[in-house]
DNA sequence: TTCGATCATTGACTTTCTCAACGGTATGGG
DNA sequence: CCCATACCGTTGAGAAAGTCAATGATCGAA
């Protein structure tokens, strides 16, 4: 009940601050690149707020998921699904690791490859963050209805890989 | 006619390298956040890729655009708009007035504020670049239709701000 | 067995983000 | 007019994120 910010019950159609709908009808609100990366940074920036408490942030939480998802991916397959660098599957291992969230183990087939499984805490944590981001991306899709929401999570989906 | 990525002629469901589309029914992949995230890392690539040999990237693209829309924005509502702090703005614009694509105008209203205008050879630059970018955008969007690019758009807008 | 490829890891480096401070300027109240 | 306060651009420092090359262990195939 405390969040303050925005979807102030009056001013229907006040985007934010003023100063900044003046540049809505450039050409650059017509980019869908540029509308993606600034509907991310909101994204991210609010789900990094909320997850704070927990002590995560959601590139960890990404990661987290996948070791929580029974599925028993190996590092090399974290990078590849998350678009990030092997070395900063890693860090963000070691991290996780640290908090007993998650577990390395060596595949038995191939033991260079290793194995993230989430801990019983792990999963805990898993649970609680999944819950907190499901409120933060509701609160970021604010204005949208259900049918939207689906419809932009399959054009995404189209996108996204 | 180089690029040799992606976009196979055939291949009609082919996403990606194979061993991604194993967690693809996992439970990131429902998430909008993280494929928004997904998306932009992959546009924003895709462009600053493309984008080089003009010597430029996304970002800088970004503020030569409201440069050249001729709406004589100050550094503050560009910060604003494309949601980067005041000091990142301070050194884009510096760098593309390295390039004398831009020029900082002060203004005589406010005399603390400063409107960043396009020279000539910035107008070029953004018009070399901007259709650079409409390829790009077209490249990434690939598999979606006319229609669908509206949607997402109209729905991107949304939440982007 | 040996050679080339792959996986996780490390390290170095660049880019991007975040935040605090400072000088110059505007604005409003006494 | 003077003053306190707030704002703009700028600088600087430090954290986070992204990029790339190299290495040891392991695999698969010749």
């Amino acid at each position: 009940m405390s969040t303050s910010t925005r979807r102030g019950a009056s001013a229907p159609d006040a985007l934010e601050d003023q100063g900044t709908e003046r540049f809505l009808a450039g050409e650059l609100a017509q980019q869908i690149q540029f509308l993606t990366a600034r509907a991310r940074g909101r994204g991210s920036g609010h789900a990094n707020h909320m997850l704070a408490p927990l002590g995560i942030k959601v590139r960890q939480y990404s990661v987290l998921s996948l070791a929580a998802s029974g599925l028993k991916p190996s590092q090399r397959e974290m990078g590849e699904f998350l678009a990030l660098d092997p070395s900063q599957i890693v860090a963000l291992v070691d991290s996780l690791e640290d908090l007993g969230a998650v577990q390395r183990e060596t595949d038995p087939r191939d033991r260079r490859s290793k194995i993230i499984v989430a801990t019983e805490a792990g999963m805990e944590l898993f649970e609680k963050a999944r819950e907190v981001l499901l409120e933060s991306e509701d609160a970021t899709l604010g204005t949208l209805s259900a049918r939207e929401r689906k419809q932009l999570r399959g054009l995404l989906l189209k996108i996204a890989f």
